[in-house]
DNA sequence: ACCAAAAAAAGAGCAGTGCTCTTGCAATGG
DNA sequence: CCATTGCAAGAGCACTGCTCTTTTTTTGGT
């Protein structure tokens, strides 16, 4: 069974596997935009065709890149909360945060690819959302482990915000306060502002000394989450 | 004299602005990616050579555009900043955190022009620094205010950090404690957060009250750089 | 072991891109 | 008045994503 219909599947999986390695290296090195179906094909000593019997589009590609894009940041930030697992809930945030900037500054363009403009007329198919909440769900989660225990600074919540907030944490962590699930997602947003800013650009002649710089505002939002 | 070479000038004047016009449009419809030197001599009625006499590289035209973008942008939040001139200092600061958003949400592919992953192999050249910048110094202006003022919470600066910290402002506004400079940097690159999360669809599925929601995150944010 | 069917690869081609180079025309100013 | 300069046009190069058709290869049942 795996012999007979399987030489040829395995022979796909290994082509599609080839074709992916050899577009990743291609968006490492040159970004998300340069990537080329011809440039890939012509790499693997197949004609650009061919490729098409392997990812219907340029897209569909860049899809199945984005997939492992976030799967790649989301283990990353899961080593790193499993390293810190002993620590104190603000630690094991922050600890996260950096592996966060780490991973990001070691794969800028594939950072870029998941977390910079959207290429337009291209919608994320939903098959994205499961990898793309393992990173936010790694916060979530050293977020709620504190609430459980005692020490957590109580945050402010206007009334105006407060259904909203509730149904947030309905949806993404039952068990977490109402103010805390908010706070946590501004949290979230700021960590990739933070980090995109740096890897975009933007700090570019105003911070110079960029990783005290990132442990310092990360503490700042750990504080934010009502760690300390 | 403007009459004489004047001519020509104002001729070549009017042409490029033509052209950055419906480069723009392009950009605004479609989004930066697909902008392209033939559609725009297409739509002008001439041959795209001739436009190269003009803008030297596809790159050198979206340069314009970048810098178009920013100074938008900055005109926005120093329109809002005087608008709120009389409110209190965090009242200010909020209403320029909005305006940054309703900006952005109005004009979302120039938004990703300037604050989205930049062009692969694209440097921004230094032109573009002091319309980048604008935005920024809208909030400093409001932070530096309000410390000329009374009633400033203080704020936490770990000595590793000091250094770096008194360096960034004695760069960007002399007569603002190190403290509140690294704090506004932050929270300056955080709101960024906010706005691109927002943006590129990273709250889909996640935060649907989206106004109130950046109300509240970025009154947060007024309380991170000391305002209250 | 053969042979129809299915799958994969190859080739040609379309419409588009940025950019360069050469050629012809028209406005400019000494 | 006429050489210089600025500009427009056209042709062409080397690419791109993608489609359609033809050829080759592999497969599984008889």
């Amino acid at each position: 069974m795996t012999t007979a219909q399987g030489a040829r599947a395995r022979a796909r999986n290994e082509v599609t596997a080839a074709i992916k390695e050899e577009a990743r290296r291609q968006v490492a090195a040159e970004g998300a935009a340069k990537l080329s179906l011809r440039a890939v094909a012509r790499e693997l000593g197949m004609v650009s065709s061919a490729l098409y019997r392997y990812f219907p589009s340029r897209d569909e590609l860049l899809t199945a890149l984005i997939i492992d894009a976030y799967d790649a940041l989301g283990a990353a930030a899961e080593k790193a909360r499993d390293i810190a697992a002993d620590a104190a809930p603000a630690a094991r945030f922050t600890a996260v945060c950096e592996a966060v900037r780490d991973w990001a500054l070691g794969h800028p363009h594939e950072y870029a690819l998941i977390y910079g403009s959207p290429v337009p007329g291209y919608a994320a198919p939903e098959t994205t959302i499961p990898s793309a909440a393992r990173t936010g769900l790694v916060l979530v989660g050293i977020v709620r482990d504190a609430h459980q225990g005692p020490g957590l600074a109580d945050l402010p919540l206007p009334d105006a915000l407060r259904p909203e907030a509730e149904r947030m944490a309905a949806e993404l962590a039952p068990d977490l306060p109402p103010e805390a699930a908010a706070a946590l997602i501004a949290a979230w947003a700021q960590l990739f502002g933070l980090v995109s800013f740096e890897l975009f650009g933007q700090f570019h002649k105003v911070v110079e000394d960029r990783e005290r710089f990132f442990r310092h505002a990360v503490t700042g939002l750990a504080r934010g989450v009502g760690l300390r």
